[in-house]
RNA sequence: GCGGAGUUAGCAAAGCGGCCAUGCGGGAGUCUGCAAAACUCUUGACGGGUGUUCAAAUCACCCACUCCGCUCCA
């Protein structure tokens, strides 16, 4: 049984989907204003995890994770570098999903991008209003927090608490009340608009995220995840807008990742404390900074220091290893050896024991850090059998390698097998056996020299001894 | 002010009432032509106090400190 915390009920809950078998999961994407930094990817890890394993456990997952194309933000860097709009969107988008891939994040069932439903946002405003959630105020359409009696539910707080005065948008003259939140604004001199109701605008931040999200998965998601830092407004927002709608719930479980520390203080845009990860992976594997994410909860969190990261690099290497090494053997079966020696009945058993652990562990609220316990734990009998048994048993090895191949699918980790055995890497160990072959030539020791020119051909490459050079090439001779 | 999270060994990080977390590092050993790896043992912790309990890192209360949200943010 799956155990999960929500933030909005602030407790562990057995996790049951709306629908049997299928998780309808939004993730609250990035604002494509700048490029993507580790506060970023970490919540893009822990929920592509979770996503991975909840896909482990049998579930099929619809995941949306949309891009935020139209906002102050994007308009602001799009303003200082004097450029349209849409093309820093799309610059950045682009620098996005490059980042996405070299971490080896699954890509969404759907990536809905903000500019491309603003029709539909407007027709979803306009059904707060005709239900009296909202209200239209000199070219700006407001939602009125204080008809929706839940508002403040999921941050916990009061409404009168919310929002004093004071603070500038608390004091907009065209609000009813200072907690009230911008649906629709008034086109600004200089900035993008499109023609609605109630004149010439844009919509508000949240109600991108209420809109696409129930036009994808419906009224009702299980899911509903992003950082922290959205639980306020942004994620109070979509509730309030989203159950005012429909009169349902909007999502059953709210999963909020903790978030990325530097120096004592969160990592943020707006600090300009961010470590960004192109220039993260010019010095770490993919592996490592998955790892160094993901030995965390995910809902604590995490200090970076590079003293933490140079020990995740370490780590994955190691764990690399192992996981290599396994298999290699795997690969390497001639026979099925059906007689088994002690050893390997005890690996066996470590197997089954290991796969029931991690279950046990990621089932409760998907704690990665004793899912990580159990790998390395798990790791460390299997190199204990490389080096032990008489006889590596092929039939073992394999299901040792399976378990390996389960856990590296869930966390995402060395899925680019192919990038250790490239071409480069072949180049140069056949340069290598020529060149010890040669050696065996000058030495007249035609048995070596024979031999390995016989394996190399059986291996699908083939010399050919000239009497200036040995020429070497992949595939059999033609006959 | 209001609302949350936290303080675990040299570092990172689980644990949510009793038994070995785990990773990195330190020490010793095994193996070994060299090198490397691996494995074994070991090192060590629960911010401070007071309680509750047969039993507390784990529960309660108090104190100290840190961070976060209430403003754009993953």
């Amino acid at each position: 049984m799956i155990k999960i915390y929500s933030t909005l009920t602030r407790q562990l809950k057995e996790f049951k989907t709306i629908e049997p078998g299928v998780v309808k999961w939004y993730n609250c994407g990035p604002t494509v204003n700048g490029l993507m930094h580790l506060g970023h990817a970490r919540s893009a890890i822990a929920f592509d995890t979770i996503r991975r394993y909840l896909e482990y456990r049998g579930y099929k997952v619809e995941y949306v994770m949309n891009f935020t194309d139209i906002e102050d933000r994007v308009i602001e860097v799009a303003k200082q570098e004097q450029r349209a709009v849409l093309e820093v969107a799309e610059e950045y988008l682009s620098y996005f999903r490059r980042d996405m891939a070299s971490l080896n994040l699954k890509e969404a069932t759907v990536h809905p991008r903000a500019m491309l439903h603003i029709n539909q946002m407007i027709e979803f405003i306009e059904g707060l209003i005709e239900k009296g959630y909202a209200y239209e105020s000199g070219g700006d359409v407001y939602f009125d927090v204080r008809k929706f009696e839940e508002y403040g539910k999921l941050s916990n707080q009061k409404i009168e608490n919310i929002l004093q005065e004071g603070t500038e948008d608390a004091e907009n003259p065209k609000k009813r009340f200072p907690a009230d939140f911008a649906l629709w604004k008034e086109k600004k001199e200089g900035e993008p608009y499109w023609f609605s109701p109630w004149g010439d605008g844009r919509v508000g931040w949240s109600i991108e995220c209420s809109q696409m999200s129930m036009m994808y998965l419906g009224d009702t998601l299980d899911i509903h995840s992003g950082g922290q830092d959205l639980i306020f407004p942004h994620h109070e927002n979509e509730i309030a807008q989203s159950e005012a709608l429909t009169g349902k719930p909007f999502a059953k479980y709210w999963l909020h990742n903790g978030y990325v520390n530097i120096d004592k203080e969160k990592m943020s845009k707006s600090l300009g404390n961010f470590v960004n990860i192109v220039d993260l992976l010019q010095h770490y594997s993919p592996d490592a900074v998955r790892l160094f994410v993901l030995q965390t909860h995910y809902r604590s969190p995490i200090t970076f220091t590079e003293d933490a990261i140079d020990q995740a690099q370490i780590t994955s290497d190691r764990l690399f290893d192992i996981v290599l090494l396994t298999k290699n053997y795997a690969n390497d079966i001639k026979v099925d050896e059906s007689f088994l020696s002690e050893l390997d009945k005890d690996l066996l058993e470590k197997i089954t024991k290991a796969r029931e652990d991690f279950v046990k562990a990621m089932d409760e609220d998907f704690n990665t850090s004793n899912g990580f316990a159990v790998v390395f734990d798990y790791s460390r009998e299997v190199n204990d059998y490389l080096r032990k048994a008489e006889q590596v048993n092929g039939a073992v090895i394999s299901k040792a390698d399976e378990l390996f191949n389960e856990f590296r699918s869930i966390f995402g980790l060395y899925e680019d097998f192919n990038s250790y055995l490239s071409m480069e890497l072949v180049e140069k160990l056949v340069k290598l056996l020529v060149e010890i072959r040669g050696e065996y030539r000058k030495e007249k020791n035609w048995g070596m020299s024979d031999k390995i020119r016989d394996e190399l051909k059986a291996a699908g490459v083939s010399l050919e001894d000239n009497p200036k050079r040995v020429l070497w090439k992949l595939g059999e001779d033609k006959k």
